[in-house]
DNA sequence: ATCTTAACGCAACATCCGTCGCTTTAAGGA
DNA sequence: TCCTTAAAGCGACGGATGTTGCGTTAAGAT
Protein backbone atom coordinates (compact mmCIF):
# COMPACT_ATOMS: atom_id res chain seq x y z
CA UNK A 1 0.00 0.00 0.00
CA UNK A 2 1.58 2.61 -1.26
CA UNK A 3 0.63 6.01 -0.22
CA UNK A 4 1.01 9.46 -1.81
CA UNK A 5 3.64 10.85 1.02
CA UNK A 6 6.36 8.05 0.80
CA UNK A 7 6.17 7.85 -2.72
CA UNK A 8 9.49 9.20 -3.05
CA UNK A 9 10.46 7.65 0.45
CA UNK A 10 13.05 9.28 1.49
CA UNK A 11 13.63 8.60 5.22
CA UNK A 12 13.58 12.64 5.85
CA UNK A 13 16.85 14.25 5.48
CA UNK A 14 17.31 16.22 7.88
CA UNK A 15 19.17 15.07 11.16
CA UNK A 16 16.45 16.45 13.40
CA UNK A 17 13.37 15.77 10.66
CA UNK A 18 10.10 15.21 12.35
CA UNK A 19 8.83 12.34 13.27
CA UNK A 20 5.99 10.65 11.18
CA UNK A 21 3.05 9.22 13.09
CA UNK A 22 1.86 6.10 10.88
CA UNK A 23 0.60 3.60 13.84
CA UNK A 24 -2.39 3.08 15.14
CA UNK A 25 -4.98 5.96 14.21
CA UNK A 26 -3.28 6.70 10.67
CA UNK A 27 -3.19 3.45 9.30
CA UNK A 28 -7.09 3.07 10.91
CA UNK A 29 -7.97 6.32 8.81
CA UNK A 30 -5.93 5.39 5.45
CA UNK A 31 -7.73 1.86 5.94
CA UNK A 32 -11.31 2.53 5.89
CA UNK A 33 -10.69 5.57 3.47
CA UNK A 34 -9.45 3.09 1.09
CA UNK A 35 -12.20 0.68 1.72
CA UNK A 36 -14.50 3.63 1.30
CA UNK A 37 -13.36 4.36 -1.99
CA UNK A 38 -13.89 1.25 -3.46
CA UNK A 39 -17.09 0.12 -2.04
CA UNK A 40 -18.41 3.58 -3.48
CA UNK A 41 -16.81 3.22 -6.90
CA UNK A 42 -18.43 -0.33 -7.50
CA UNK A 43 -21.86 0.55 -6.09
CA UNK A 44 -22.45 3.33 -7.44
CA UNK A 45 -19.77 4.35 -10.07
CA UNK A 46 -17.20 7.24 -10.54
CA UNK A 47 -19.46 10.02 -10.40
CA UNK A 48 -20.59 9.22 -6.75
CA UNK A 49 -16.97 9.31 -5.76
CA UNK A 50 -16.57 12.55 -3.92
CA UNK A 51 -14.00 13.72 -1.58
CA UNK A 52 -17.47 13.83 0.76
CA UNK A 53 -18.59 10.55 -0.04
CA UNK A 54 -15.81 8.78 0.83
CA UNK A 55 -15.47 10.96 4.12
CA UNK A 56 -18.90 10.31 5.18
CA UNK A 57 -18.47 6.39 4.31
CA UNK A 58 -15.16 5.96 5.64
CA UNK A 59 -16.36 7.88 8.72
CA UNK A 60 -13.67 10.50 8.90
CA UNK A 61 -13.56 14.36 8.67
CA UNK A 62 -13.54 15.91 5.14
CA UNK A 63 -10.70 17.58 5.96
CA UNK A 64 -8.73 14.68 6.56
CA UNK A 65 -9.17 12.95 3.36
CA UNK A 66 -8.34 16.64 1.57
CA UNK A 67 -5.13 16.59 3.37
CA UNK A 68 -4.14 13.67 3.12
CA UNK A 69 -5.24 12.62 -0.63
CA UNK A 70 -5.37 16.30 -2.11
CA UNK A 71 -8.23 15.07 -3.72
CA UNK A 72 -10.35 11.75 -5.76
CA UNK A 73 -7.32 11.64 -8.30
CA UNK A 74 -5.06 11.04 -5.33
CA UNK A 75 -7.44 8.58 -3.69
CA UNK A 76 -7.55 6.32 -6.57
CA UNK A 77 -3.78 6.47 -7.17
CA UNK A 78 -3.45 5.08 -3.39
CA UNK A 79 -5.80 2.09 -4.27
CA UNK A 80 -4.00 1.31 -8.10
CA UNK A 81 -0.53 1.44 -6.28
CA UNK A 82 -1.76 -0.69 -3.57
CA UNK A 83 -3.24 -2.84 -6.94
CA UNK A 84 -0.54 -2.88 -8.73
CA UNK A 85 1.65 -4.99 -6.65
CA UNK A 86 -0.60 -8.03 -6.17
CA UNK A 87 1.02 -11.44 -7.39
CA UNK A 88 -0.34 -11.63 -10.51
CA UNK A 89 1.04 -13.69 -13.24
CA UNK A 90 0.10 -14.74 -17.22
CA UNK A 91 -1.44 -17.95 -17.67
CA UNK A 92 1.02 -20.58 -19.11
CA UNK A 93 -1.09 -22.33 -21.24
CA UNK A 94 1.61 -23.84 -23.96
CA UNK A 95 0.59 -22.33 -26.88
CA UNK A 96 1.34 -17.96 -27.80
CA UNK A 97 -1.96 -17.92 -28.98
CA UNK A 98 -3.50 -19.31 -26.31
CA UNK A 99 -1.46 -17.15 -23.78
CA UNK A 100 -2.99 -14.12 -25.70
CA UNK A 101 -6.09 -15.13 -25.38
CA UNK A 102 -6.14 -15.78 -21.74
CA UNK A 103 -4.53 -12.66 -21.34
CA UNK A 104 -7.36 -10.91 -23.56
CA UNK A 105 -9.74 -12.73 -21.43
CA UNK A 106 -8.93 -11.00 -18.50
CA UNK A 107 -9.14 -7.52 -20.22
CA UNK A 108 -12.39 -8.83 -21.96
CA UNK A 109 -14.29 -9.50 -18.39
CA UNK A 110 -12.87 -6.39 -16.91
CA UNK A 111 -14.14 -4.06 -19.35
CA UNK A 112 -17.39 -5.67 -20.20
CA UNK A 113 -20.29 -3.57 -19.15
CA UNK A 114 -21.54 -6.38 -16.35
CA UNK A 115 -17.67 -6.85 -15.92
CA UNK A 116 -15.28 -8.22 -13.50
CA UNK A 117 -15.19 -6.72 -9.61
CA UNK A 118 -11.26 -6.01 -9.73
CA UNK A 119 -8.98 -3.12 -10.61
CA UNK A 120 -8.45 -5.80 -12.97
CA UNK A 121 -8.03 -3.72 -15.90
CA UNK A 122 -5.83 -6.13 -16.99
CA UNK A 123 -4.83 -9.05 -14.73
CA UNK A 124 -6.84 -10.07 -11.70
CA UNK A 125 -6.96 -10.27 -7.98
CA UNK A 126 -7.20 -6.91 -6.73
CA UNK A 127 -9.92 -6.38 -4.03
CA UNK A 128 -11.57 -9.85 -4.61
CA UNK A 129 -13.11 -8.20 -1.12
CA UNK A 130 -15.98 -6.14 -3.23
CA UNK A 131 -19.00 -8.19 -4.15
CA UNK A 132 -18.50 -8.78 -7.85
CA UNK A 133 -20.34 -5.84 -9.52
CA UNK A 134 -22.78 -8.24 -11.83
CA UNK A 135 -25.38 -5.70 -12.35
CA UNK A 136 -25.10 -3.17 -9.53
CA UNK A 137 -26.99 -0.74 -10.73
CA UNK A 138 -26.31 2.60 -11.99
CA UNK A 139 -22.39 1.36 -10.33
CA UNK A 140 -20.99 0.39 -13.61
CA UNK A 141 -17.43 -1.00 -14.59
CA UNK A 142 -15.10 -0.58 -12.06
CA UNK A 143 -11.84 -0.59 -14.20
CA UNK A 144 -13.60 1.90 -16.81
CA UNK A 145 -14.49 4.28 -13.55
CA UNK A 146 -10.39 3.86 -12.67
CA UNK A 147 -9.86 4.62 -16.59
CA UNK A 148 -12.23 7.45 -16.66
CA UNK A 149 -10.75 8.87 -13.65
CA UNK A 150 -7.13 8.91 -15.07
CA UNK A 151 -8.28 11.69 -17.71
CA UNK A 152 -9.07 14.05 -14.60
CA UNK A 153 -5.85 13.75 -12.42
CA UNK A 154 -2.56 13.74 -13.40
CA UNK A 155 -1.93 11.60 -10.22
CA UNK A 156 -4.27 8.84 -11.44
CA UNK A 157 -3.02 8.66 -14.76
CA UNK A 158 0.29 7.98 -13.47
CA UNK A 159 -0.86 5.75 -11.31
CA UNK A 160 -2.61 3.56 -14.02
CA UNK A 161 0.06 4.05 -16.33
CA UNK A 162 2.47 2.16 -13.96
CA UNK A 163 0.14 -0.53 -13.37
CA UNK A 164 -0.38 -0.97 -16.84
CA UNK A 165 3.69 -1.03 -17.23
CA UNK A 166 3.57 -3.67 -15.07
CA UNK A 167 1.01 -5.46 -16.60
CA UNK A 168 2.93 -5.68 -19.60
CA UNK A 169 6.42 -6.23 -18.34
CA UNK A 170 5.09 -9.24 -16.28
CA UNK A 171 3.39 -10.45 -19.66
CA UNK A 172 6.67 -10.54 -21.65
CA UNK A 173 6.91 -14.06 -20.12
CA UNK A 174 4.61 -15.11 -22.43
CA UNK A 175 6.29 -13.57 -25.32
CA UNK A 176 9.37 -15.32 -24.13
CA UNK A 177 8.16 -18.34 -23.28
CA UNK A 178 7.22 -18.66 -27.17
CA UNK A 179 10.94 -17.74 -28.21
CA UNK A 180 11.92 -20.90 -25.88
CA UNK A 181 9.21 -23.03 -27.70
CA UNK A 182 10.47 -21.78 -31.08
CA UNK A 183 7.20 -20.52 -31.85
CA UNK A 184 8.97 -17.36 -32.46
CA UNK A 185 12.25 -15.94 -33.29
CA UNK A 186 14.49 -14.86 -30.97
CA UNK A 187 14.63 -10.54 -30.59
CA UNK A 188 11.14 -9.85 -30.69
CA UNK A 189 9.61 -6.85 -29.18
CA UNK A 190 7.38 -8.42 -26.78
CA UNK A 191 5.97 -4.99 -25.62
CA UNK A 192 4.62 -4.55 -29.03
CA UNK A 193 3.34 -7.79 -29.27
CA UNK A 194 1.49 -7.42 -26.37
CA UNK A 195 -0.12 -4.46 -27.18
CA UNK A 196 -1.35 -5.34 -30.12
CA UNK A 197 -2.67 -8.35 -28.76
CA UNK A 198 -4.60 -6.36 -26.03
CA UNK A 199 -5.43 -3.11 -28.18
CA UNK A 200 -8.40 -4.09 -29.84
CA UNK A 201 -9.96 -4.87 -26.56
CA UNK A 202 -9.86 -1.47 -25.17
CA UNK A 203 -10.74 0.00 -28.39
CA UNK A 204 -14.04 -1.79 -28.95
CA UNK A 205 -15.41 -1.93 -25.49
CA UNK A 206 -13.60 0.75 -23.59
CA UNK A 207 -13.67 3.35 -26.46
CA UNK A 208 -16.16 2.89 -29.20
CA UNK A 209 -18.32 0.72 -26.17
CA UNK A 210 -19.86 -1.39 -28.93
CA UNK A 211 -21.31 -4.67 -27.71
CA UNK A 212 -19.20 -7.77 -26.36
CA UNK A 213 -18.28 -9.92 -29.07
CA UNK A 214 -17.19 -13.45 -26.71
CA UNK A 215 -14.93 -14.01 -29.83
CA UNK A 216 -13.36 -10.46 -29.91
CA UNK A 217 -10.26 -11.78 -27.08
CA UNK A 218 -9.64 -15.03 -29.59
CA UNK A 219 -9.69 -13.05 -32.75
CA UNK A 220 -7.32 -10.55 -31.70
CA UNK A 221 -4.92 -12.90 -30.30
CA UNK A 222 -5.02 -14.78 -33.71
CA UNK A 223 -3.88 -11.54 -35.30
CA UNK A 224 -1.19 -10.42 -32.61
CA UNK A 225 -0.01 -14.09 -33.51
CA UNK A 226 0.45 -13.72 -37.70
CA UNK A 227 1.51 -10.64 -36.94
CA UNK A 228 4.60 -11.81 -34.39
CA UNK A 229 4.84 -14.66 -37.17
CA UNK A 230 5.61 -12.66 -39.96
CA UNK A 231 7.85 -10.84 -38.27
CA UNK A 232 6.58 -7.40 -37.41
CA UNK A 233 7.74 -7.02 -34.24
CA UNK A 234 11.39 -7.75 -34.88
CA UNK B 1 -24.75 21.74 -37.96
CA UNK B 2 -26.98 19.09 -35.33
CA UNK B 3 -28.55 20.34 -31.82
CA UNK B 4 -29.32 18.40 -29.42
CA UNK B 5 -33.12 19.27 -29.34
CA UNK B 6 -33.40 18.33 -32.94
CA UNK B 7 -31.08 15.28 -32.91
CA UNK B 8 -34.46 13.03 -33.43
CA UNK B 9 -36.19 15.43 -36.10
CA UNK B 10 -39.58 15.03 -36.30
CA UNK B 11 -41.42 18.34 -36.73
CA UNK B 12 -43.77 18.58 -33.72
CA UNK B 13 -45.91 15.46 -33.48
CA UNK B 14 -48.91 17.82 -32.35
CA UNK B 15 -50.96 19.67 -35.37
CA UNK B 16 -51.05 22.96 -33.27
CA UNK B 17 -47.40 22.29 -31.97
CA UNK B 18 -45.24 25.49 -30.71
CA UNK B 19 -43.43 27.04 -33.74
CA UNK B 20 -39.67 26.13 -33.40
CA UNK B 21 -37.25 29.59 -33.58
CA UNK B 22 -34.31 28.79 -35.32
CA UNK B 23 -33.72 31.93 -37.42
CA UNK B 24 -31.64 35.10 -36.49
CA UNK B 25 -30.87 35.33 -32.47
CA UNK B 26 -31.14 32.08 -31.56
CA UNK B 27 -28.61 30.53 -34.44
CA UNK B 28 -26.44 33.54 -33.91
CA UNK B 29 -26.12 32.28 -30.58
CA UNK B 30 -25.89 29.01 -31.29
CA UNK B 31 -22.74 29.90 -33.76
CA UNK B 32 -21.07 32.09 -31.14
CA UNK B 33 -21.32 29.11 -28.07
CA UNK B 34 -20.00 26.44 -30.72
CA UNK B 35 -17.50 28.70 -31.37
CA UNK B 36 -16.17 29.69 -28.20
CA UNK B 37 -16.28 25.48 -27.39
CA UNK B 38 -13.87 24.87 -29.49
CA UNK B 39 -11.52 27.67 -28.96
CA UNK B 40 -11.33 27.47 -25.67
CA UNK B 41 -10.15 23.69 -25.75
CA UNK B 42 -8.06 24.46 -27.79
CA UNK B 43 -6.49 27.47 -25.77
CA UNK B 44 -6.67 26.37 -22.59
CA UNK B 45 -7.53 22.36 -22.63
CA UNK B 46 -10.80 20.07 -21.09
CA UNK B 47 -10.51 21.63 -17.81
CA UNK B 48 -11.31 25.25 -18.91
CA UNK B 49 -14.39 24.12 -20.29
CA UNK B 50 -16.49 24.86 -17.94
CA UNK B 51 -20.39 26.54 -18.96
CA UNK B 52 -19.94 29.55 -17.48
CA UNK B 53 -16.13 30.37 -19.47
CA UNK B 54 -18.20 29.21 -22.42
CA UNK B 55 -20.81 31.45 -21.69
CA UNK B 56 -18.81 34.77 -21.18
CA UNK B 57 -16.72 33.61 -24.53
CA UNK B 58 -19.41 33.57 -27.04
CA UNK B 59 -20.97 36.72 -25.07
CA UNK B 60 -24.24 34.90 -23.87
CA UNK B 61 -25.75 34.63 -20.80
CA UNK B 62 -24.70 31.69 -18.26
CA UNK B 63 -28.79 30.23 -18.08
CA UNK B 64 -28.90 30.41 -21.99
CA UNK B 65 -26.42 27.61 -22.12
CA UNK B 66 -27.96 25.64 -19.29
CA UNK B 67 -31.14 25.55 -20.93
CA UNK B 68 -29.99 24.72 -24.80
CA UNK B 69 -27.12 22.36 -23.73
CA UNK B 70 -27.64 21.37 -20.39
CA UNK B 71 -24.10 20.60 -19.76
CA UNK B 72 -20.39 20.60 -20.76
CA UNK B 73 -21.32 17.13 -22.66
CA UNK B 74 -24.07 18.57 -24.33
CA UNK B 75 -22.27 21.10 -25.86
CA UNK B 76 -19.02 18.70 -26.72
CA UNK B 77 -22.15 16.30 -28.28
CA UNK B 78 -23.19 19.18 -31.12
CA UNK B 79 -19.84 20.04 -31.73
CA UNK B 80 -19.31 16.33 -32.56
CA UNK B 81 -22.01 16.08 -34.57
CA UNK B 82 -20.88 18.96 -36.43
CA UNK B 83 -17.75 17.41 -37.11
CA UNK B 84 -18.98 13.92 -37.95
CA UNK B 85 -20.83 15.23 -40.96
CA UNK B 86 -17.25 16.62 -42.88
CA UNK B 87 -16.55 15.39 -46.02
CA UNK B 88 -13.83 12.97 -44.79
CA UNK B 89 -12.38 10.13 -46.76
CA UNK B 90 -9.67 8.29 -46.25
CA UNK B 91 -6.46 8.35 -48.36
CA UNK B 92 -6.16 5.99 -51.48
CA UNK B 93 -2.78 5.24 -52.10
CA UNK B 94 -2.78 2.14 -54.08
CA UNK B 95 -1.68 -0.52 -51.67
CA UNK B 96 -3.43 -1.89 -48.47
CA UNK B 97 -0.61 -0.99 -46.34
CA UNK B 98 -0.17 1.92 -47.47
CA UNK B 99 -3.52 3.27 -46.90
CA UNK B 100 -3.33 2.17 -43.38
CA UNK B 101 -0.69 3.22 -42.26
CA UNK B 102 -1.69 7.25 -43.96
CA UNK B 103 -5.20 6.26 -41.83
CA UNK B 104 -2.49 5.98 -38.66
CA UNK B 105 -0.70 8.58 -39.44
CA UNK B 106 -3.62 10.94 -38.93
CA UNK B 107 -4.50 9.04 -35.65
CA UNK B 108 -1.09 9.73 -34.42
CA UNK B 109 -1.03 13.44 -35.32
CA UNK B 110 -4.53 13.69 -33.92
CA UNK B 111 -3.51 11.99 -30.55
CA UNK B 112 -0.19 13.45 -30.54
CA UNK B 113 0.75 16.12 -27.42
CA UNK B 114 1.32 18.66 -29.36
CA UNK B 115 -1.09 17.38 -31.82
CA UNK B 116 -3.41 18.38 -34.59
CA UNK B 117 -6.16 21.02 -34.14
CA UNK B 118 -8.83 19.30 -34.95
CA UNK B 119 -11.57 16.58 -33.85
CA UNK B 120 -9.28 14.33 -35.66
CA UNK B 121 -9.60 11.65 -33.30
CA UNK B 122 -9.88 9.63 -36.27
CA UNK B 123 -9.78 11.68 -39.75
CA UNK B 124 -9.27 15.20 -40.58
CA UNK B 125 -11.14 18.36 -41.93
CA UNK B 126 -12.85 19.68 -38.68
CA UNK B 127 -12.36 23.19 -37.45
CA UNK B 128 -9.68 23.93 -39.60
CA UNK B 129 -10.09 27.23 -38.08
CA UNK B 130 -8.77 26.42 -34.86
CA UNK B 131 -5.69 27.37 -35.05
CA UNK B 132 -2.95 24.33 -34.38
CA UNK B 133 -2.83 23.51 -31.19
CA UNK B 134 0.26 23.31 -31.63
CA UNK B 135 2.66 23.76 -28.22
CA UNK B 136 -0.20 25.92 -26.63
CA UNK B 137 0.68 25.56 -23.36
CA UNK B 138 -1.54 24.06 -21.15
CA UNK B 139 -3.87 23.73 -24.06
CA UNK B 140 -3.56 20.34 -24.18
CA UNK B 141 -4.68 17.93 -27.14
CA UNK B 142 -7.83 18.45 -28.45
CA UNK B 143 -8.89 15.31 -29.53
CA UNK B 144 -7.78 14.05 -26.33
CA UNK B 145 -10.08 16.35 -24.02
CA UNK B 146 -12.90 15.15 -26.36
CA UNK B 147 -12.24 11.80 -25.33
CA UNK B 148 -11.59 12.34 -21.47
CA UNK B 149 -15.44 14.47 -21.81
CA UNK B 150 -17.07 11.64 -22.89
CA UNK B 151 -16.50 9.49 -19.98
CA UNK B 152 -18.03 12.12 -18.14
CA UNK B 153 -21.28 12.61 -19.80
CA UNK B 154 -23.10 10.03 -21.70
CA UNK B 155 -24.10 12.55 -24.75
CA UNK B 156 -20.73 13.74 -25.18
CA UNK B 157 -19.81 9.50 -25.13
CA UNK B 158 -23.06 8.87 -27.76
CA UNK B 159 -21.62 11.80 -30.16
CA UNK B 160 -18.21 9.92 -30.37
CA UNK B 161 -19.03 7.02 -30.96
CA UNK B 162 -21.22 8.08 -33.87
CA UNK B 163 -18.08 10.33 -34.75
CA UNK B 164 -15.83 7.22 -34.67
CA UNK B 165 -18.25 4.46 -36.02
CA UNK B 166 -18.77 7.41 -39.40
CA UNK B 167 -15.20 6.92 -40.12
CA UNK B 168 -14.63 3.56 -39.25
CA UNK B 169 -17.63 3.08 -42.48
CA UNK B 170 -16.23 5.14 -44.37
CA UNK B 171 -12.37 3.61 -44.24
CA UNK B 172 -14.31 0.54 -44.68
CA UNK B 173 -13.14 1.08 -48.76
CA UNK B 174 -9.66 0.38 -47.65
CA UNK B 175 -10.73 -3.02 -47.56
CA UNK B 176 -12.63 -3.25 -50.62
CA UNK B 177 -10.06 -1.59 -52.11
CA UNK B 178 -7.66 -4.03 -51.25
CA UNK B 179 -10.07 -6.92 -52.28
CA UNK B 180 -10.70 -5.90 -55.76
CA UNK B 181 -6.68 -5.29 -55.90
CA UNK B 182 -6.47 -8.64 -55.26
CA UNK B 183 -4.84 -8.27 -51.75
CA UNK B 184 -7.35 -9.78 -49.76
CA UNK B 185 -9.42 -12.84 -50.36
CA UNK B 186 -13.39 -11.18 -50.60
CA UNK B 187 -15.57 -11.74 -47.45
CA UNK B 188 -12.91 -9.92 -45.10
CA UNK B 189 -14.83 -7.90 -41.90
CA UNK B 190 -13.60 -4.76 -42.99
CA UNK B 191 -14.23 -3.32 -39.38
CA UNK B 192 -12.36 -6.02 -37.45
CA UNK B 193 -9.53 -5.15 -39.85
CA UNK B 194 -9.69 -1.48 -39.15
CA UNK B 195 -9.95 -1.88 -35.43
CA UNK B 196 -6.76 -4.04 -35.17
CA UNK B 197 -4.64 -1.25 -37.44
CA UNK B 198 -5.78 1.74 -35.51
CA UNK B 199 -6.11 0.46 -31.72
CA UNK B 200 -2.26 0.22 -31.26
CA UNK B 201 -2.21 3.84 -31.68
CA UNK B 202 -5.06 4.56 -29.13
CA UNK B 203 -3.75 2.17 -26.65
CA UNK B 204 -0.30 3.59 -26.79
CA UNK B 205 -0.64 7.52 -26.65
CA UNK B 206 -4.26 7.60 -25.21
CA UNK B 207 -4.33 5.07 -22.42
CA UNK B 208 -0.55 4.27 -21.76
CA UNK B 209 0.69 7.89 -22.84
CA UNK B 210 3.73 6.36 -23.92
CA UNK B 211 6.29 8.42 -25.84
CA UNK B 212 5.04 9.01 -29.50
CA UNK B 213 7.16 6.56 -31.65
CA UNK B 214 7.19 7.62 -35.28
CA UNK B 215 7.12 4.19 -36.45
CA UNK B 216 4.15 3.50 -34.56
CA UNK B 217 1.64 4.18 -37.28
CA UNK B 218 3.25 1.88 -39.93
CA UNK B 219 4.29 -0.84 -37.63
CA UNK B 220 0.37 -1.30 -36.53
CA UNK B 221 -0.25 -1.21 -40.18
CA UNK B 222 2.10 -3.73 -41.41
CA UNK B 223 0.91 -6.28 -38.40
CA UNK B 224 -2.97 -5.75 -39.59
CA UNK B 225 -2.14 -6.68 -42.77
CA UNK B 226 -0.02 -9.18 -41.87
CA UNK B 227 -2.96 -10.86 -39.46
CA UNK B 228 -5.68 -10.02 -42.89
CA UNK B 229 -3.57 -11.63 -45.03
CA UNK B 230 -3.20 -15.03 -43.03
CA UNK B 231 -7.25 -15.08 -42.83
CA UNK B 232 -7.84 -13.73 -39.58
CA UNK B 233 -10.66 -11.10 -39.92
CA UNK B 234 -12.63 -13.84 -42.49
C1' DA C 1 -48.27 46.73 -38.56
C1' DT C 2 -49.68 43.78 -34.85
C1' DC C 3 -49.83 39.90 -31.81
C1' DT C 4 -48.26 35.71 -29.59
C1' DT C 5 -44.86 33.51 -27.32
C1' DA C 6 -40.14 31.13 -27.87
C1' DA C 7 -35.86 32.21 -26.48
C1' DC C 8 -32.72 35.17 -24.12
C1' DG C 9 -31.17 38.22 -20.12
C1' DC C 10 -31.02 38.94 -15.34
C1' DA C 11 -30.72 38.44 -10.38
C1' DA C 12 -31.44 35.78 -6.45
C1' DC C 13 -30.88 31.46 -4.48
C1' DA C 14 -29.33 26.80 -2.98
C1' DT C 15 -25.38 23.54 -3.23
C1' DC C 16 -21.20 21.78 -3.57
C1' DC C 17 -16.27 22.02 -3.31
C1' DG C 18 -11.92 23.00 -1.47
C1' DT C 19 -9.33 25.84 1.98
C1' DC C 20 -7.99 27.94 6.47
C1' DG C 21 -7.27 28.76 11.36
C1' DC C 22 -7.94 26.76 15.43
C1' DT C 23 -8.74 23.00 18.86
C1' DT C 24 -8.41 18.24 20.30
C1' DT C 25 -6.50 13.65 20.24
C1' DA C 26 -3.11 10.36 20.51
C1' DA C 27 1.58 8.42 18.40
C1' DG C 28 6.05 7.77 19.65
C1' DG C 29 10.30 9.08 22.01
C1' DA C 30 12.37 10.02 26.57
C1' DT D 1 4.58 8.20 33.01
C1' DC D 2 5.23 12.58 30.75
C1' DC D 3 6.14 15.64 26.81
C1' DT D 4 6.26 17.07 22.15
C1' DT D 5 3.89 17.53 18.13
C1' DA D 6 1.90 14.92 13.95
C1' DA D 7 -2.37 14.07 12.54
C1' DA D 8 -7.39 14.22 13.04
C1' DG D 9 -11.61 16.96 14.12
C1' DC D 10 -14.30 21.07 13.66
C1' DG D 11 -16.63 25.27 11.95
C1' DA D 12 -16.53 28.96 8.94
C1' DC D 13 -15.33 31.08 4.68
C1' DG D 14 -15.13 32.17 -0.33
C1' DG D 15 -15.66 30.66 -4.92
C1' DA D 16 -17.73 27.93 -8.38
C1' DT D 17 -21.80 25.50 -10.15
C1' DG D 18 -26.39 24.79 -11.40
C1' DT D 19 -31.50 26.21 -10.74
C1' DT D 20 -35.65 29.11 -10.65
C1' DG D 21 -38.87 32.88 -11.33
C1' DC D 22 -39.67 36.77 -13.78
C1' DG D 23 -38.99 40.54 -16.99
C1' DT D 24 -37.40 41.70 -21.87
C1' DT D 25 -36.49 40.93 -26.69
C1' DA D 26 -37.46 39.55 -31.10
C1' DA D 27 -38.97 35.37 -34.42
C1' DG D 28 -42.50 34.21 -37.05
C1' DA D 29 -47.38 33.96 -38.12
C1' DT D 30 -51.47 36.72 -39.37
Amino acid sequence: MTSPENASDLPESGPEAARRRTGGRSARVRAQVVEAVGTLLVESGYDALTVDAVAERAGVHRTTVYRRWRDVGGLLADVLDAAADDGWRPADTGSLEDDLTALNQEVYEALRPGGADAADGYGSGYGSGYGSGSGSGSGGNLTIALIAASFRSAQAAGALTRFWEGRYARSAQVSDRAVERGELRPGVDARALLVTATAPLYQELLLLRSTPDPELPRRAARAACAAARAGVFH
